[in-house]
DNA sequence: AGATAAGCGAGACGGTACGTCCCGTCTTCTG
DNA sequence: CAGAAGACGGGACGTACCGTCTCGCTTATCT
């Protein structure tokens, strides 16, 4: 589960272990939380695996024998520290329960943690291995919720079917991302309604403007 | 106008010549030049300004005299390459219009200058001057273009009057950044079709949704 | 006996046995063998205890737990493999018994285990116990048959009585050191013969002219 | 003439000047300093560049340039500081000259350059390059003045004509080496008196049987 | 013509961090 | 309870670049 292993865990193993010294969960830990502390303080390019190391009172080794590179550590720390919080709300509204869940989204880029993910899209753009980790376990578990919450929409009659769900939600996702990378523009939770209302009113009516082109 | 004026230019200096040797033009491009032949096989965080000088053939303070850091230099070369490109056609369809545009900027972040729109904006996200250069020369002056595009919609009822601009371009040009940049899903021609379908569509339902709102 | 015991060996504990699992003999000469072999590839200070264990298959804590270190292990190992070779003949002549011998000496010089004779005297330089360990199972040995070699010559009258055993022996094998060790000229068998020639009969000449000085 | 120059000195170059910025005459010899104060604290496999760096202010890097590795440093280091101290004297007698020079010899080794002696023929040992360095800087330039002094004895009718001087000053100095090296007796001013004795006793003797032989 | 000034290439400088190797110790399970 | 496996904290390795500096040389303007 955890992006650091690299080889076999216990359960894979059939209830096996692993020959050896197992691996310690105090050193995990220690290096995950010096990780996010340090990101706080400095770019992801002035933060080094040293610093790293050193912080949490571990072996450089210790940190390259569970992590590839500096980005695959970050991405996991972050990860491990918002696995709760991005969760899809339901309150039979499709509107309200997308732009309840991007403004929880807004408030993290807003947070501190909002630098590790700047760091991680950025050093992504150079690093494939980081960006997969990045979607795998960012992106790709908080779309499952909101597929659910569309498709409640679609069921209530909200949105049309056969929606293009990725689409959408990158159609509105990608107006957060813009102002947040590129940093032209306000981004406020007014922006926010504003997207949801005219990218949500836009999938109703590209549907019902493409049925009258059929008909 | 070039980034990497730190000192008077002849012009600003009343038709005056500073003494001493004046600035080389050769070296100025030819370190532009190994910038963008070297961006090209390397991320960003590979290029190295030792790399550039040595295929230069010039010295580091050359190089270091004349542009801060390697962010502003990968602009600077960047923007004195694609000066020309990106212009906002006028066929009498926003649509159409918006869709063709960005199908040529498609075809730049596809070509090998794509890696270097990734480079900067990764590079920009831990060096607002570089953000800021990267909005000033490529951002601001196509955005100029997308107004008078989405302008003449509105003159021609393509579009409702009192449009927040910025919000319909943020939401266009996000959901290309998007892909671009997390790539996720395909990046296609076809994918801008829908966006544009979507949210130029949207834009007219909010509009009228809005009016009978407050009808 | 041998340098690696550091707990009881059975025999020591009055025929009772250490409880617990014996050591294992099979370790102990997987061990030795790859030390051997090993060595032979590369210098001292490239041979590392991390893959002598891997090569004999072994835990490093098993190596450990027997040698206190690497220059005793290296020893260990090359006087469990040289224990036969070096026997002082018996020919009638002072000069012949110890020429041979002396050539004997070279013999395993030049043989790949001359580069273990290296090793210990170089890694000694540093380590006295080390050494220590080189004088008592190869040196003093020796010595016990170049003492009754030179013994026969002075009881044959070919060497003066009152002789320095060891000054004679120092200067006999301190000029094939000096050659081994250093390089700078060609150590042969004629090189061996020349010291042997003016060693002895210096020996000779310095006392007959020491005698005439206290006459 | 110092081992580190791998690139021209100005005098090879025709008086030329190198471009770029010339070499720190300050770095080198406060490395050369820090080099001989570390290596008497230390053994030379204790001794690290990086301590050495550290000591004197410099970076690792102006090391690597300039040395090598460790043994040339320490090497270089050595000779830079012995230059003038082993001279032959001229007292119009070998035996007198000689002992003298060696018990000089033994007076560096007996100090705490000695150890450094001792470090340069141990790293030698897996060391090729180091080694020579050591009979380039070290023996070769005490072997000229060696040469003069037994051949003033061959003139003076003292030694032998035809002798090999390098067989004589091997055994010599071999003598020293040897319970320098291996220590396994006392290596003092007498032993010096009786080595000197007996070998060039011998090599008197050795000529004149020589040449009853051949008669 | 000479003085003065600045840019230029080259490359050495003091540094920081890299990612690797091996150290000697420890912790676990298996025989 | 020895042994294999292998993770641990640690220290140094030799390298790559950083951004700064010091050279001699070149190219200009200003006396």
């Amino acid at each position: 589960m955890a992006v650091s292993r690299q080889k076999q865990t216990p359960d894979q193993n059939g209830g096996q272990r692993a020959p050896g010294r197992p691996r310690s969960e105090n050193a995990r830990q220690a290096i995950l939380r010096s990780t996010l502390k340090l990101i706080r303080r400095a770019s992801f390019a002035e933060l080094s695996i040293e610093a790293i190391a050193a912080d949490a009172g571990v072996g450089k080794t210790t940190v390259y024998r569970w992590w590839p590179n500096k980005g695959a550590l970050v991405v996991d720390a972050f990860a491990s520290s918002t696995e709760e919080e991005l969760r899809f709300p339901d309150s039979g509204s499709v509107y309200r329960d997308m732009a309840l869940q991007m403004k929880q989204f807004l408030a993290v880029l807003h947070s501190s943690r909002g630098r590790i993910v700047k760091a991680v899209i950025a050093a992504g753009q150079s690093d494939p291995t980081l960006l997969e980790e990045f979607r795998n376990r960012l992106l790709r578990p908080r779309r499952q919720g909101a597929y659910r919450t569309l498709r409640r929409g679609i069921e209530r009659g909200e949105l049309p079917e056969n929606l293009d769900l990725d689409l959408v939600l990158d159609i509105l996702y990608g107006a957060i991302y813009m102002r947040f990378l590129i940093r032209h523009d306000e981004l406020s939770e007014g922006y926010i309604n504003e997207v949801c209302r005219l990218v949500l009113d836009g999938a109703v009516a590209a549907a019902s403007k493409g049925r009258k082109r059929k008909a």
